[in-house]
RNA sequence: GCCCUCAUCGUCUAGAGGCCUAGGACGCCGCCCUUUCAAGGCGGUAGCACGGGUUCGAAUCCCGUUGGGGGCACCA
């Protein structure tokens, strides 16, 4: 083995979701690990569902997660194109060499006949798939059925041998031969399946490592019969690629997360706030792990430590709450500056911020993000904890709810007081307005600091949660400050 | 029905025959810290699906059962 080349070849349809990230996550893993190929292909015969628009969010996520591919879209390779709308053509010539070769041959049996046929095998109790009809067919028969007007399917002639192969994430596997039924490589219609060119371009791209979904466990020994089929008309060595299939990312019961699962939209996550090492770090964890006693990593650790052969077999369940814990660990993590990069787009989608962030506006978003950092999980809970900073005083608002329990009679009392206090602050910074708060409120009042605190922080935050206090005051300012707690006692 | 596959706390996992009185993480509960909420610290809760073997010894190996998932397409 010289070269190792592995693939991520998902199909342009819909929005991606979060199988398909770990699938990609795992695929590119190992291929850093081992100093391998990534090679990202798009699997876009199906003119149906296929869509350019899903097309753009495939690069589009796999670039926000930081997932580089050495060949594929954008960035061209030896072994091109990399899509396969753009490959019908190599997949005509195989197919027709492969019937002349005697490897596959047509098949005219009509929907309506294969359906009663399966039906009656699996009344019978036999195996339901293809029974292999079209195998043998003489030259009057197949004339007659072109003159009834027959389209032929192109179907792959399987062996009658056991096929075997050892999964590098579950062992070895055998098929009996009468499980894998001759199936469909070509439509009736001229249209390649989804079986002919995903081995076809695995073997022209000479790729060695498959690492997929489990739910293509079953048609494993069909892409190994194919491929020894292909070795035949000189497409490929005939040698197969090492498979490891990996297990489900399961949702809520028991289903596999499907695309129709919201939680499984990845666009989602991002929109959230969810960092792209936070999220890739969870998805590492569903069916890995890096330790004993840890889950905590960066990708280059990850990377560096990945070994397919430590994938656990047995499917996972998505959980959203251990995803957000690890997502806010690596949100911790953060510079300062990093932190407050990459909370800007979120402010700005809800309005709080311009596309333009001024000098003044970056300065706040700095001084702010230590404050909030280690009280969010996602970026996007930003615009809540922050909006207060942000929002112009005309625009303001005071929490009904949190204002009707805490800003009472008392309450209004405290922010009159609070106001009283610090309007002749020599200087408006956290300490002295904590220190000012303190004698007005705690000592001389006499109130306990959670109720002292409260309404000032309804007043000026508008809400009962809340960055720290004083802190906010200073970042909001002297003028502003003390315009919310006049409003407030008004 | 047949084939394939999976099986450790609620969830994700560690465990490659003795290191297991089964470890970690999320969640949950309690306490500490505290101007709110978090974060952090400390502690607690909870698991080897079942039954047979093999072995001096099994969460670990084998067989069976049960349960889950996938397949048996002119989907991927």
């Amino acid at each position: 083995m010289t070269d190792i080349r592995v693939r991520f070849c998902p199909s342009p349809t819909g929005s991606p979701h979060v199988g398909l990230a770990r699938t990609a996550l795992f695929n590119w893993a190992f291929a850093r690990h081992v100093g391998g190929t990534f090679v990202f292909r798009i699997e876009d015969t199906d003119v149906l569902r296929d869509s350019e628009e899903s097309y753009g969010l495939l690069l589009d996520v796999l670039d926000w997660l930081g997932l580089d591919w050495d060949e594929g879209p954008r960035v061209g390779g030896s072994y091109g194109p990399y899509r396969q709308s753009q490959r019908f053509d190599i997949y005509a010539d195989v197919a027709h060499r492969l019937r002349e070769a005697g490897r596959a041959y047509h098949c005219y049996c009509s929907q309506e006949e294969l359906d009663e046929r399966r039906e009656q095998a699996r009344a019978e109790g036999r195996t339901p798939g293809y029974d292999g009809h079209c195998r043998h067919l003489s030259e009057e028969q197949v004339v007659a059925f072109r003159n009834e007007g027959r389209e032929p399917v192109l179907r792959l002639r399987m062996p009658d041998t056991p096929i075997t192969f050892d999964d590098l994430v579950r062992g070895e596997i055998t098929f009996q031969p009468e499980h894998v039924p001759d199936y469909v490589l070509v439509r009736a219609n001229g249209h390649p399946l989804y079986t002919l060119v995903n081995p076809v371009d695995d073997a022209l791209m000479a790729i060695t490592h498959v690492l997929r979904g489990e739910d293509l466990l079953s048609s494993t020994p069909r892409q190994i019969a194919l491929y020894d089929a292909l070795a035949a008309i000189g497409v490929g060595d005939g040698t197969p690629p090492v498979f490891g299939h990996l297990p489900y990312v399961m949702g809520e019961g028991n289903r596999k997360l499907s695309k129709r699962d919201p939680e499984a939209d990845l666009l989602l996550y991002r929109e959230r706030g969810f960092l792209p090492e936070g999220l890739l770090n969870y998805l590492a964890l569903l069916g890995w792990a890096i330790a004993e006693d840890r889950d905590i990593f960066t990708m280059q650790e990850m990377v560096e430590a990945f070994e397919i052969h430590r994938v656990n077999p047995n499917p996972a369940r998505f959980d959203l709450k251990k995803c957000e814990a690890i997502n806010g660990v690596h949100l911790r993590a953060l510079s300062v500056e990093d932190l407050a990069e990459r909370m800007v787009p979120h402010l700005q989608r809800a309005g709080l911020l311009g596309d333009q962030v001024s000098d003044a506006e970056r300065t706040t978003l700095l001084a702010a993000a230590p404050l909030v950092g280690e009280r969010m999980t996602v970026l996007g809970e930003a615009v809540d904890m922050l909006g207060f900073l942000f929002v112009a005083d005309g625009v303001f608002e005071v929490d009904a709810a949190d204002a009707a329990k805490v800003l009472t009679e008392d309450g209004i009392a405290v922010v009159k007081a609070s106001r009283a206090a610090l309007e002749s602050l020599p200087e408006w910074e956290t300490s002295a307005i904590e220190e000012a708060l303190r004698d007005a409120l705690v000592e001389e009042m006499g109130l306990k600091p959670r109720h002292a605190f409260a309404p000032v922080r309804v007043a000026v935050t508008g809400r009962r949660v809340s960055p720290p206090l004083f802190e906010s005051m200073e970042l909001l300012g002297r003028e502003r400050s003390l315009r919310r707690l006049d409003a407030a006692s008004g």
